[in-house]
RNA sequence: GGGCGAUUAGCUCAGUUGGUUAGAGUGCUUGCUUGACAUGCAAGAGGUCACUGGUUCGAUUCCAGUAUCGCCCA
């Protein structure tokens, strides 16, 4: 049973992902009785090559599926890819070099198909090479057909529920997308503009009021002007008629508290529409509707002279006349944060038009007792769902003007306009190519035209517990909601988190899972976080792999508190490498005394024996009260505490003599404890360092234990630990370490003979601690020991 | 502007019912080729626990405020 004198991660990883995969260890078998433990994976979303963030968050929620499964769990874990929509629209043209407006629908779609398949075959490969326990036979993408019948069954249960509506209104919109946008998709940016002073003329023609604006093209869409009602400037104006400048028309002077007195001239314009306030303004005061974009962003006719124009030269053009007539008073200029759309960071506009929405507005509260339902850690992001439900402004808008998504199962009938929905028997339909089986219920028409527009992806990728358990299906899983578990990143609280909790309140009555764990983000060594954009070294995970293991990375992953960002940094890193290094060698000194060995406890095991095992199962303890709480990093460093101090440092060398020695009763004692201690010790590290761990099972104690792998042993029992062996153990520590200091303080080799030792012991401790002469001369090569009774001391003589 | 989190050794981070001398790894210093490992072992130096108040016999820990940083939202 010797092993190599080195470890070649290289092949040994390798080696054991295929036998893993031959041997199906991983597999989820359903109806054996056991508990399921079932895991909500995130299907990443495929539009551009992974990072080590990815790493970093799906390597944190791998280890407590192992964990899981050690502690006999059946666990549910399946993969999937998040593959329609937007991003992967956008990925398929970087990645063709096309446009989705240049060719046919069908033809586009085919393309993403294409693409997203390729991605996803490079992407599963990675997660192997990282040694990931999912099922890949319990694999699905959200553009899968049966998919796509799951996201319309929800769509149309939605509609049955009252819960969808069809309606024109101001929306969120990209220009540069071409489609409308949630809420939720939306980030600010700070961007450089200018606050433009205009002058608006009275009406009466007794003067002018100040208008501070850093959107002047939107002056044709002006339809009244603002001042705070405190305002003792503007007071005497109030439902005062005033002209907007360069356009023949009138509005209003009226009041609003939002207005701020401070910023700007205190007066401003409200367009429909520039920002929110102004849709509420629009609202509130009833007031006149002007669209002049286009759903491209350029002026329609309502823009006058502006009209064709894109709106950042319609600006220029318009700031140029204002100064040329006399309306612009200058300006300065800031910086101020601007609503983009995230995907392409374009600034957003309001336009209105025929939207689908779910309705959530009416339901806040069911949604915070709903989040409160679940059980969040770390605890505090709880605050940021519940902030987030607590200030949504807009129902969920899950129309997108787009082609590769989930079609909507509806068409309009060609005579009254009266949407027509699939029959759940016909799913998944795509209304471009397929009919409603009934005629019109308003008419009896025959004739319809198709709903053109897709979901939006977070409409399909909100049900992935429904998925999971194949909602609706013939096919339906027994598992049921709520999942025991939802591992996902913070950025995505608002979104996937938030929106899975929408579908299951609504669908099931239920929330989606009972716990969620949050992880933090993978930093750059210059503390960034890592974006897909920043493609150095240490964000492609292909490229570090050639540098480090997959156990060094996995290990470099649960090296923080959930919840909290690392660094990625070759110091932690080097840690990684030691302690797998440090694992094979300790081991290959363990292999070389347990051969021929049977792990029977003996009768009469030394007090360090004793020693080592008590302390194993205090450690044992410990990790296991962190993995229960989603602290692999605990767990980790309980487990590298106890293997390089207690173990190596100084069990390992406390037995040597033992084990080389002609007792073999001695020896064997130690021989037991030994294994028991590093079986023990590797399973502690088995959901972290997944494939050294398994290796050194299969190499010294697959032949005992007959478990196919230490991935579905039992995690160790932590039993009560002997408190009599600890405490005598710790105190017999402190002689080897008087020794050791003063070997070291003398410049003197660890292996130096020491004449004798004087060991001060309480009276009541002496008997106790006399037990553990033998050891304690061997390893310190004392060659006298000497008892004495007293306040506990140990001395060199 | 609001919210959440962070601030502990040169660096990366642990540290809960508040309690002796605040820990680990790394880096640094000095030794040691020790019966698995020099990718190792031993010993050592290194901290006003961001700052200011408060509660307390006692605060890194609890409370309030301030500063700096990060994230989320307006």
């Amino acid at each position: 049973m010797s092993l190599p004198k080195r470890y070649d991660p290289r092949e040994v990883e390798a080696r054991l992902q295929k036998s893993w995969a031959e041997t199906g260890i991983y597999r989820y078998t359903p109806g054996q009785g056991r508990r399921v433990f079932s895991i909500d994976t995130p299907p990443p979303t495929v539009s551009g090559m992974i990072h080590m963030g990815h790493v970093f968050s799906y390597v944190q929620a791998e280890v407590v599926a192992r964990y899981r499964r050690m502690l006999g769990d059946l666990v549910f874990y399946p993969f999937c890819f998040d593959d329609n929509g937007l991003p992967s629209e956008r990925f398929t043209e970087k990645v063709k070099g096309v446009k989705a407006t240049g060719m046919s629908r069908a033809d586009f779609v085919k393309l993403c198909l294409e693409v997203t398949a390729d991605a996803e075959g490079q992407f599963r490969d990675l997660w192997t090479r990282f040694g990931f326990s999912c099922d890949w036979s319990l694999l699905y993408t959200t553009i899968d057909p049966w998919v796509q019948r799951l996201s319309q069954r929800s769509f149309l249960d939605l509609v049955r529920k009252d819960r969808v509506y069809r309606k024109e209104s101001p929306t969120l919109w990209c220009p540069e997308c071409g489609t409308a946008v949630a809420q939720a998709e939306t980030e600010d940016k700070d961007i450089p503009g200018f606050f433009h002073d205009l002058l608006f003329p009275l009406a009466d023609g007794s003067g002018s009021i100040p208008i501070a604006t850093t959107r002047p093209e939107l002056l044709p869409a002006c339809v009244a002007v603002f001042v705070n009602p405190g305002d003792k400037m503007f007071s005497h104006l109030l439902g005062c008629r005033v002209s907007v400048p360069l356009f023949d028309r009138q509005v209003t002077v009226l009041s609003d508290p939002a207005v701020s007195m401070e910023k700007g001239s205190g007066a401003v314009m409200c367009c429909t529409f520039g920002d929110t306030t102004d849709i509420q303004w629009w609202q509130d005061y009833g007031l006149e509707l002007r669209i002049i974009l286009d759903k491209r962003g350029h002026m329609n006719e309502k823009a006058g002279f502006l009209q064709g124009l894109y709106w950042k030269k319609a600006r220029q053009v318009i700031v140029e006349k204002l100064g040329e007539e006399g309306f612009a008073q200058g300006g300065k200029d800031i910086t101020h944060p601007v609503n983009v759309h995230e995907r392409c960071g374009t600034p957003l506009e309001y336009l209105v038009n025929q939207q689908w929405f779910i309705r959530i507005l009416d339901i806040k509260d069911e949604l915070l007792k709903r989040g409160g339902e679940v059980d969040w850690h770390p605890s505090h992001f709880r605050v940021r769902y519940d902030h987030w439900v607590e200030n949504l402004k807009w129902d969920w808008c899950i129309s997108r003007q787009r082609y590769f998504g989930v079609p909507f199962p509806v068409w309009f009938c060609a005579d009254c306009g009266q949407p027509v929905f699939a029959s759940p028997g016909q799913l998944p339909v795509d209304p471009l190519t397929d009919s409603p089986e009934e005629p019109c219920p308003g008419c009896a028409c025959t004739n319809f035209l198709p709903e053109t527009d897709v979901m939006d992806t977070w409409a399909t990728s909100s049900l992935t517990p429904q998925i999971n358990i194949k909602w609706g299906e013939d096919d339906q899983r027994e598992i049921t909601l709520p999942m025991s578990l939802r591992p996902q990143a913070h950025d995505i609280i608002r979104t996937w988190a938030f929106y899975t909790i929408v579908k299951a309140h609504l669908h099931n009555d239920s929330t989606p899972w009972n716990k969620v764990m949050i992880s933090g983000h993978a930093l750059n060594p210059n503390r960034e976080k890592m974006s897909k954009s920043k493609g150095n070294v240490a964000g492609d995970p292909l490229a570090a792999l050639e540098v480090y293991s997959a156990d060094e990375l996995r290990y470099w992953a649960c090296s923080s508190r959930l919840g909290t960002d690392v660094v990625f940094s070759q110091d932690v890193l080097g840690e990684g490498r030691r302690l797998v290094t440090k694992l094979w060698n300790a081991a290959r000194f363990a292999a070389g005394h347990l051969e021929g060995f049977t792990p029977v406890e003996p009768p009469d095991l030394h007090p360090f024996d004793k020693w080592i095992l008590a302390r194993l199962s205090v450690s044992t303890a410990r990790a296991t009260a962190g993995m229960d709480q989603f602290e692999y990093s605990s767990c980790i460093s309980e487990a590298e505490t106890f293997f390089w101090k207690a173990m190596c440092d100084n069990y390992l060398e406390i037995v040597k003599s033992r084990l080389y020695g002609e007792d073999q009763k001695a020896a064997n004692a130690a021989r037991y404890a030994l294994y028991t201690a590093l079986y023990g010790v590797l399973r502690l590290f088995a959901p972290v360092m997944v494939h050294i761990t398994d290796e050194l099972y299969s190499l010294v104690f697959k032949r005992h234990e007959k478990h196919a792998s230490i991935h579905t042993a039992p995690w160790p029992e932590a039993g009560t630990p002997d408190p009599s062996a600890l405490k005598y153990g710790e105190m017999a520590l402190l002689v080897i370490e008087e020794a050791r200091r003063h070997k070291s303080e003398n410049n003197l080799s660890m292996a130096t003979e020491l004449s004798g030792m004087t060991i001060c012991v309480p009276e009541a401790d002496l008997a106790a601690l006399k037990e553990f002469e033998a050891d304690l001369m061997a390893v310190t090569r004392a060659q006298r020991m000497e008892w004495v009774t007293g306040e506990f001391s140990a001395v060199v003589d």
